[in-house]
DNA sequence: GAAGATTGAGCAATCAATCTTA
DNA sequence: TAAGATTGATTGCTCAATCTTC
């Protein structure tokens, strides 16, 4: 016989799918009608402008974002319309390498962007929690992201 | 200036992300390849079965699963293709009403995928996790969906 | 006019296959 | 052969418009 899920442990995970598909899409609708930015692409600036010299190797990008190798691409493609970011071959010695670049144009784009895209994910979830509900959630999603194994930083 | 977060802040926030990520792909995949049902497809069939008489009404049913209305239309179609569900006139007076109602191949399908899809969430999620850290997701993630506002119920 | 539901166009994500270089 | 990257076909999602009934 299967080891159902308690009730707290039915909340605990239909709040954690909950909660990202709500927010996600709050966020989603907040970037694209204010900056034209969905929140992938938002993400992939941010990684972006905070990477040396502005650039990130392709995987690697795809890595921290959680997303395939194949969306990225698609989005990176994007950007490079909206001449947000564009392709560099690695400077490696290894000419397979590509890494994607954020231009002076993105990083204004995203200077301008973030403040009240911050100011929205604390609306709607940083104040409606304590810090010691934010500390552990912390803790709690930091222990599932440790034995999932991404390629995450934090 | 805007408010930044905090470290501790953005392991939490980037936490939600990354995990519901993460664990969205892994259940996704480990449902189509064994039972051929998208996350979705069995989230829908999951609220069905436990509904009274096996049925409910599609706004509803799109509250309670955060999907917006067009896309679990969608979803309902590919049910009825396959034979896991069909649509019916909701015997209210009301005759704009429509429910969504699980047949008996589709609580087969579900009572026979749904042991190892909740083994799959234990392993992954639940088991990684203290009871201490399990009651604070379902805590703080409760008050960050009572502060959205969604139409769940948990 | 508003609520419940559905449709269609366009956009985005996925998976397998391909191409190139190591 | 394998790693890095890209593409193509397919599926699924989102948004706006529509249709029907209240």
């Amino acid at each position: 016989m299967p080891q159902w899920l308690t009730e707290e442990q039915m909340r605990a995970w239909l709040g954690v799918l909950g909660v990202s598909s709500l927010l996600d899409r709050l966020i989603d609708q907040d970037l694209k009608s204010r900056a034209g930015l969905s929140h992938v692409q938002y993400e992939i600036l941010v990684r972006l402008d905070a990477a040396p010299d502005g650039k990130m190797r392709m995987t690697e990008l795809a890595g921290v974002l959680f997303t395939t190798k194949s969306g990225l691409n698609y989005q990176i493609q994007q950007l490079e319309k909206a001449r947000f970011a564009r392709r560099r071959p690695a400077k490696t010695h290894d000419a397979r390498g590509v890494c994607a670049q954020i231009s002076a144009t993105g990083r204004k784009k995203l200077h301008k962007t973030a403040p009240q895209h911050v100011a929205l994910v604390r609306e709607h979830f940083i104040d409606v929690l304590t810090p010691a509900q934010v500390a552990a959630l912390a803790d709690g999603l930091g222990a599932v992201r440790a034995h999932l194994g991404g390629a995450g930083d934090f």
